[in-house]
DNA sequence: CTTACTTCCGTACTCGAGTACGGAGTCAAG
DNA sequence: CTTGACTCCGTACTCGAGTACGGAAGTAAG
């Protein structure tokens, strides 16, 4: 079929995938990617389908899954899983909302004191130091 | 004054500011706290001050700030030089905007693929993987 | 005085996701 | 057939914020 994608060297995959050849092999070491075997003396290649893997791993990685979990995600690749796919998805979800209400609180603070300093001209001490000093 | 509090022991010092020993040394090594002399042959004794930069640190930390921003602020200490450290909380505060704006897309896209895969029994292929696969 | 707990100190390890390095082998162009 | 680029492979390093280890020396209680 599609001859430019079935033959790529490791760098042409890097390059075609948007990584670091480097990562490609990492990659590798950890079992993300399957390693194509070497014919004697030469170099391998690598298909559409080790391109499609690191484009999954990428997107699934700008979602927040980590690698690890990734490598549970590739495991359910075929589609069929769909409940096991979700409760991965669930957690994650959560994780998020988690991730979120400290960030959201921290902004607050944080604004509150910005706030402060900015109307404190020449007061006696700088509330953002007086506020780290008393917690 | 509180002679609880001037003299104590490493382990003293970190049991009341409720971290380990270890970060109390690693504070010291990273020039964060000062490290007090040691009478000849004998162990280090730690005041209230040093307490409080500990608990100051770890306010920071809590504000989202690193270890090298802390011993930026640190400098600011005395609450005389409120621009300087408004700036660092304005910057941090950035920061922290950004991360939620991330997390928020991040939230909303895992949202709507689990209410997918919520309502997709029995569908052809798991919505979350094919998202994957194309993205 | 002994025993058990701390301190001191340097070094090394942890986690996560790569990145860098160096030497040997291979491949394609001129 | 040489040159330069690329691949292979193992090992080591990066960052941030600690944590762990191990041996020597100090300290407190009985």
């Amino acid at each position: 079929m599609d001859n430019r994608l079935d033959s790529l060297t490791i760098g042409a995959l890097a390059e075609a995938a948007g990584v670091n050849v480097e990562t490609i092999r990492f990659y590798q070491r950890k079992g993300l990617i399957r390693e194509p075997d070497r014919p004697p003396g030469g170099i391998r290649r690598y298909g559409g389908a080790e391109l499609a893997r690191v484009r999954f791993i990428k997107a699934a990685q700008r979602l927040g899954f980590s690698l690890d979990e990734v490598s549970e995600l590739l495991t359910l690749e075929d589609g069929t899983q769909c409940g096991k796919a979700r409760k991965l998805a669930e957690h994650k979800l959560h994780d998020v909302r988690a991730k979120l209400a400290d960030l959201r609180h921290i902004e607050s603070v944080l604004d509150r004191l910005v706030v402060r300093c900015r109307s404190a001209k020449g007061s006696v001490k700088c509330p953002l130091i007086s506020s780290l000093q008393r917690s």
